[in-house]
Order: C-alpha cells, then sequence, then structure tokens
DNA sequence: ACAAATAATGCAACTGAGTTGCAATTAGGA
DNA sequence: TCCTAATTGCAACTCAGTTGCATTATTTGT
C-alpha cells in the first residue's frame, strides 16, 4: 500500500458503502477512500499503481470501480486518449448530479477536474437546431490546473 | 462497394485532397467521398462495412483517417463506449474549428453531430474556479435527432 | 457467535480497437 | 516514361477492458 490510508476516513467510506447497498470489503475501503482523497479524477493504472497490484487484482478493480459509477457513488470521464478516468461526486452528492457539472482537462498534467455549472447559462449555450430535441449538456474545459497554471 | 458512389462529387473530392497535399488515392476517393454523404460522424467499423472489408484494409482506413484529421479535413469525437468516430468539417470549413463546435449524441439511435455553437453565450458556460486558466470549451449534447424524434 | 445464503474476489483466458514494422504497390512530378 | 516518395496491405502485436468460473468473504437470521 503506498498511499496513506487515513483511518479516520473509514467510518465515512463504511457508511458511503452500506447507504448504497454495496458491501463493506477491503477493496472497495482502501479504493474508495483513495477516491474521497483525489480532487482530479484517476484512472484504473494510476489506482492500481498506488495501492499496489498485488493488493488489488485488475478485474476487480474494474468491477468495483464499476460498481461504484452504478451505484452513484462515483462517475467516470473518458480521456482524450480514450481511458476512463474515476472520479467520487462530491461532498454535496445529492444535488450534483452528471447533468450540471463540467470537467476540466488539464493541457499539461492531463489530469481531469470536475466543476460545477451554472445551470441558467448552460441553457443558452448553442443555437438551436430543427428536428433536434436536446435533452441534456455536457461541457468539457481544456486549460491549466492550478499546479501547472 | 455498399454505397452509392457518387461519381459527380469526385472533382470535389480529388480537389480537397490535393489542397490538403494528400495524394488520390483510391481508398481516399471511397473514404472522403463517403464521410461527405454522411451527416452523422461516422465509425471505422461502420465505414469498413459500407465500403466492404475486402475493398480496404483495416490499417489502411486507420491510416486514412487520421490523415484526414491530421491535415484539418475531418475531425474524430469519442463515443460514450470510447470507439471515435470520424466527420468532416462543413462546407465553411476554414472558418469551422474544433473550438466552435459542439457534438450532439442521439441517445436512441447513438450517432453524432456537429452542431454550430454561438462563441459570445459560450463564454459564460462555467463558473469560475480559482487558479484554473480555461483555454478552450467542449459542449456535448444529448437528446434526440430529427430521425429518431 | 454460527451457519447459510448471497455477493465479491482472483485467476486464466479471451475480445476488440488500434498500432507497428516491413515489403509490395502506386501516384505524380521530372 | 521513369524515379522517388508516399501509400497500401499483411502479419503480428499491444493494451484496456471483459467473461466464466471456482474460491473466498460478508451479511443476515437464529
Amino acid at each position: 500500500m503506498h498511499y496513506l490510508y487515513i483511518k479516520a476516513m473509514e467510518e465515512k467510506v463504511r457508511h458511503l458503502l452500506s447507504q448504497k447497498d454495496l458491501k463493506v470489503t477491503r477493496v472497495r475501503l482502501l479504493v474508495l477512500g483513495l477516491l474521497l482523497q483525489n480532487r482530479a479524477a484517476m484512472s484504473h493504472a494510476e489506482i492500481s499503481s498506488i495501492i499496489g497490484e498485488d493488493n488489488i487484482d485488475k478485474v476487480t478493480l474494474y468491477r468495483t470501480l464499476n460498481a461504484f459509477v452504478e451505484k452513484g457513488l462515483a462517475h467516470k470521464v473518458a480521456t482524450e486518449d480514450r481511458n476512463w478516468l474515476y472520479a467520487v461526486y462530491e461532498e454535496n452528492h445529492e444535488t450534483h448530479t452528471s447533468e450540471d457539472h463540467a470537467h476540466f482537462v488539464c493541457d499539461e498534467c492531463e489530469k481531469i477536474y470536475c466543476f460545477p455549472v451554472d445551470q441558467t447559462s448552460f441553457e443558452i449555450t448553442t443555437q438551436k437546431k430543427q428536428g433536434f430535441k436536446i435533452r441534456s449538456r455536457e461541457v468539457r474545459l481544456h486549460g491549466l490546473c492550478p499546479i501547472c497554471n
């Protein structure tokens, strides 16, 4: 285990898991604990190397991450080079859906961060085009993150 | 060849290719001709099956599509399930860059269409977040296309 | 605290998109 | 027409992610 596992966080993680009908297991405590520590979205490879390849099977990690996504604990974003990155929803994730947030991609370090989006200004983003019925929007921002800026 | 190759279009395609310093070849005429006929972006698999697997090697098709993207004839969009779709820029592609268009994803047929975006309203899409420097934006719209609507 | 039922895990083998290296072929200018 | 560089086609490969299945761990009811 090459990351600081914060014991004090464990209760919160246990609560989040059982709240979503997910059994509390060693793997899930590790992965969700790690995701909660990270502001940026993380890839399977990144998580795997931080936690240690010997500590989690790759298939189990994929299934764990997908379970988090299915239960609404986390969401996934595709990178430019077609890998998945996973991020937990922020504190107030009850009101925080995929519909009202944007993804920020740092052009330098290529990390992806989640951003809140103002709904009202979101509405007028595009000109209407006949025949197309728009149901939801997703914004992707490119630039420099605070570390690389 | 399972698509209607429009002979009248050939001159236009030839012109587009040589304009971008791409040699006019059988494969390129077929692929660019097909892309120009389609309003929706197309996948490698889709193009391959329409033109016929026996008519183009898969590697050649990948290289052809990438050449179009590199030369600015087309651009690629990732689908939800992380495949690439390719679309030629519209008629006025001189002023049509990746910065000022959105992608519309039909929830029904999953086709992807390109949309123009109004720059001024684009600006106010997100609340500013400290430390992050936004350079460009990309909007993805979900809904129903004219055929499925 | 224990056993049974159910869910999660780990492993091996697989899939499928996309890439690389290289030899054969073709386009287009001299 | 000929020459050179670009393009093509093939085989073999990479790498993310998946599937099937036997093993193990968690939870619930007693």
